[in-house]
DNA sequence: TAAATATTCAAGCGATTACTTGATTGCTAA
DNA sequence: TTAGCAATCAAGTAATCGCTTGAATATTTA
């Protein structure tokens, strides 16, 4: 009985030392976007495919990922939305409670963080009244795999060539893939300079997507 | 840029590596009922003295807890009740990931558990009511440091000798440390067995407590 | 059937972790 | 000042972890 409560601790162990360590958490993360191969992984993160491997079946088998075999790939995703719950958490605790962390941000993000981010449910409000032009800044692939209804697509990359899409009397709201994502800031950065009027979504696309609200695919 | 992610990450795997041991969920498990010298943990744990301070550093070191040296003894508390809400994320995606868990629960727990338990909210609503007596089967001590309002403190070893100070006619809803506290579960079968009707609160205290629910303390 | 591709396996290494033991520090009270 | 106590430190050992390298296993295409 007493024995009972170690041998559930011991699971729950497994499970957090599966997360205790960031390649696995930029794993999670890029998985938090959408399914992926191991090969497109290992070149998303800069690992070996071997290493990548490694630390899959490591996540595989304290239950955070699932894989299936197609083709001549094998396919990993997240085992649940709750797992975005879990690594929004860890974030959590983690910001309030280290001080290292706002070292690090304060070096990077100073001013940009000046920017004041808009919440999940204010943008949902303004977008569905028409008010904002929703941004997603992220690469084509992860766009199709899920989006915010009514987003626009534009890359980062491709953001300067097609500035004329978007209407210039409107607000524009920016997001990508999560709040370290610097994509959004610097989206937001970019359009300020050229006369719009833009502001981030806090977090990203699994945050938004975890916390329940409509999603639209395969745009 | 993509070195910043890099260090952020690095700073979520310290605090996951240090939530990635058995020993220090039980130590993080005992301090949520309250603030604790290391003497008491190691006793409450079973670890030695030496190898409970060390653990404890670990998880002081990673921001999830704190030291204050008060006379003799250095008394160690959660960092903040996120820290709960982090260790209830881990559970929850543990429990629902992890089929080892099943196995587990299901050898210990299964006729037992099927003492379906009560929500907080429905708690809450009928003890304010009067319908209910709450019962808290944790140690004095614990007790004294934060209890659910209007709870009645029966250590598990007192029940059988004071089960006249429970009103007959009313359910008697049992809870302990957390959701795989067995004193609970013990209590309600002894309870049964005395002809009262029984129920257990879902969770335990520091869950209560974490969700911002009405506490009293010092009983 | 053979070649090509995506992934996994197996072995080996250096670094880190968990634990024990015994000495040390810091505080309190006689 | 000294004795006693709580906690930490330091050193050593066994076990585990992260990564690389090179071979092995499927599955598809030629």
């Amino acid at each position: 009985m007493a024995d009972v409560k170690h041998q559930l601790l011991e699971q729950f162990a497994i499970v957090a030392k599966a997360l205790g360590h960031a390649h696995r958490l930029d794993l999670l993360d890029y998985l938090a976007q959408g399914e992926r191969g191991v090969d497109g992984l290992a070149r998303a993160t800069g690992l070996t495919v071997a290493n990548t491997s490694q630390h899959l079946q490591n996540l595989r088998r304290a239950g955070l990922i699932t894989s299936q075999k197609r083709g001549l790939q094998v396919i990993y995703r997240l085992a649940g939305e709750d797992v975005v719950d879990l690594l929004s958490a860890l974030r959590h605790t983690t910001e309030r409670h280290v001080a290292e962390v706002d070292r690090i941000v304060a070096g990077y993000f100073n001013e940009r963080d000046s920017l004041e981010p808009i919440s999940r449910a204010e943008l949902l409000e303004r977008s569905q009244a028409g008010l904002v032009t929703v941004l997603d800044v992220r690469p084509v692939e992860e766009f199709q795999a899920g989006h915010i209804p009514g987003a626009v697509n534009l890359p980062l990359k491709d953001l300067e060539k097609h500035l004329q899409d978007l209407p210039k009397g409107q607000e524009v709201i920016a997001y990508c893939r999560g709040p370290y994502c610097v994509l959004s800031f610097e989206a937001v950065a970019a359009l300020r300079d050229k006369g719009y009027s833009a502001r981030r979504l806090v977090d990203g696309y699994p945050e938004w997507r975890a916390s329940g609200l409509p999603i639209e695919a395969n745009g």
